[in-house]
DNA sequence: GCCTGTTGCTTCTACGGTGAAACTAATTCA
DNA sequence: TGAATTAGTTTCACCGTAGAAGCAACAGGC
């Protein structure tokens, strides 16, 4: 089971589809393989076979269900065997590298964290180089890197600008390959983020998909025909100019009333720190909204409302069929949820189906996780599609 | 040139492909046609000469540039043979149909419009005919009817229910073809109108493509990959419940400051009339607004600001490579165009690219002609796809 | 005028992926 | 124990495709 990730790349494009399909949703027998990507069973046999040997897949001792008792011969389900391939990913933010391994399903398996003393990229590489080193002692096959970073990214492999990082142009991808020897895959982190929730996440086997990350700033990712929608030219600039209470607040960042000065974390705090003069931390600020503090209730209740407002338009015009609420700022979904979905509601019409809306409160280990799975897509693919 | 329409249905894929290609992106040579469909020069011959021998394609002598002079052995462009087939469309008011005779290319040879006295199915379906016998006369090899009507159709076939008509569950599209013997495509107006512009118009190629129609009502088509996204429990209630100015005007239809009172024809009237006590075309308020008179110039300038809104909304959220403004009710961009794309600028982020926003006023011959397309894409594509 | 280079298209052939059908395998049920 | 049922395999014939070689039609240089 030692690795050499070549062996099955070059796979034909129904033998990836195949692959993607188990790798994505989990044990499927050959029959049921066949009814989804409509295929022969002939043609399912003669697909699977070079996959099994290859290592990449394995006949599972048919999923749990002993309760359904079906006639006829049982089916033979068909697993990825996860924990053949180990990926890293890793988010650099301004101060610290956080990292993670993963499995072929992009199970987290082991984290990493490392304070970064300088932001000179030789540097960062070299710290993401000892990482991996260390990583590669306790996890055999490791088949790929993902980073994830802060910016604009170009070609899956140069940093083109990062503000956060005070980087241009950096070739990171090769940088790191060189300290490494393993293929690199670097993206901007909600991009990151976008692809793992639609292959691996919450937007698993959905056509239309969007993610909406609250943090320090205001992510949006757009999936549509399972692919996620290039948006080169933005980056997270997002959420500055979307309006959303033309009589909101003021804030150092962001247009007034715009989802950046209305939801992001230092915006809020910003907020209670001038309407109070005291400074609290978001969780502070949540709690004492949850209590009824009238300061931090007002500020909450209004970012409810705006959310929902933002979901609402996301939902009417975008039409995808679930929108994931990502980030290290959604917390304000668990004290004023209600609120949320209420606004949604007298935003859209009345016979429109309700928005599934999923929230997940998302620490960086996840933005790792992303980056990760981006590897496993690129591994998986091959380097030219996604 | 007689026609018979099944001869040409049974096309395989790749003939399918080729025949799209060239109907919807003019005429095109073999050579050029393999490069855009990534296929060998060989399977082009072999794919283009049963389209050639069924009469669908011809090759036409060189298209109009010799200014262009390029080395080696000309290119012999394929075309369709756009007036071999003719397709009728309608669209089915309350008081009026209107019909359009177009080619396979879409082009409208042909006008024809009826008075309605009886909104029965039956007696409608009797117009039908008698219209189509009539326009039988002039234009031979007809091949098919497409048939626009506002409500919810179900399958292409069923008029599941529809305000305007007081219809619900009329098999329309079998009325009409008992009467006529020809295939019969009924379908949502707006949709119909999506479905022309994808193929033949404004998004002709495009992936992501948004018509936004305001009218009587608002209505909206989201087309991703080419292919329009369905919204079965919509309809045509669009609009009523996207607030774009919370504190605007209230009107009999549409919550406050909705994009239905803001900008359809009825609800711009009406603020115009409870204003000023008098009663005004559009035209005629666009015309004051344009010199200069307060009222209408306050309305139309608020419309022109919502308006803008809703189109960054559009273009912030659903990221379309293009939107197309039609209906009747655009005429509002002659005279405040430039406030709308300044409201756009406005609530888009800096470095996002222009909205490309087409601005196209339309009349119910081309919601006809929007029907007639589906029938086209319904005959080439067969019945089954789109 | 003629040769050459270039580009477009056609013909022919070998190959690979596919489904259909016949067959084997493993189970439930009567 | 055998019939029914469902899963998976093997074999084979069939297309659709690309690739190579060849033919066709033009421009440019001599």
């Amino acid at each position: 089971m030692t690795t050499h990730a070549a062996s099955w790349l070059p796979l034909s494009a129904g033998e990836r589809s195949v692959a993607i399909e188990v790798l994505v949703h989990g044990p499927l027998s050959r029959t049921e393989l066949a009814r989804r990507l409509d295929l022969s069973a002939g043609s399912l046999t003669r697909l699977t076979k070079p996959l099994i040997e290859s290592g990449l897949l394995v006949e599972v001792p048919e999923a749990g269900t002993p309760a359904e008792v079906r006639q006829g011969r049982p089916s033979q389900p068909l697993d990825v065997v996860a924990e053949s391939r180990s990926f890293i990913g890793f988010k650099i933010t301004a101060d610290m590298v956080y990292g993670v391994v993963t499995t072929l399903r992009s199970d987290i398996v082991a984290r990493l964290d490392r304070p970064l003393d300088s932001l000179d990229p030789a540097q960062v590489a070299d710290v993401l180089a000892e990482m991996t080193k260390e990583l590669t002692h306790a996890h055999r096959g490791l088949a790929g890197i993902g980073i994830g970073v802060g910016g604009l990214v170009e070609d899956r492999a140069v940093v083109r600008e990062s503000p956060f990082l005070l980087w241009r142009d950096v070739p990171l991808a090769e940088l790191v390959r060189a300290r490494t020897g393993l293929p690199v895959v670097v993206e901007n982190d909600v991009a990151a983020l976008v692809e793992a929730e639609t292959w691996f996440g919450a937007g698993r086997g959905l056509d239309r998909f969007v993610v909406l990350t609250i943090g320090a700033g205001i992510g949006y990712g757009l999936v549509q025909g399972g692919k996620r929608v290039p948006n080169a030219e933005e980056d997270r600039g997002f959420g500055r100019h979307w309006i959303l209470a033309p009589d909101g607040p003021l804030t150092p960042d962001g247009e007034r009333g715009s989802a950046v000065s209305l939801l992001t974390i230092g915006n809020i705090r910003y907020q209670i720190n001038a309407a109070t003069g005291r400074d609290h931390s978001y969780e502070e600020i949540l709690a004492l909204a949850a209590a009824g503090t009238p300061g931090p209730a007002r500020v909450i209740g209004e970012a409810a409302r705006a959310l929902g407002i933002l979901v609402a338009h996301i939902a009417n015009f975008a039409m995808p069929q679930k929108i994931l609420l990502a980030g290290e700022g959604v917390g304000l979904m668990e004290v004023a949820g209600h609120t949320v979905e209420e606004t949604v509601r007298t935003h859209r019409h009345p016979l429109s189906p309700r928005v599934a809306l999923e929230t997940k409160v998302s620490d960086f280990h996840d933005w790792a996780r992303g980056a990760a799975a981006l590897a496993i897509q690129v591994l998986v693919l091959g380097p030219a599609q996604t």
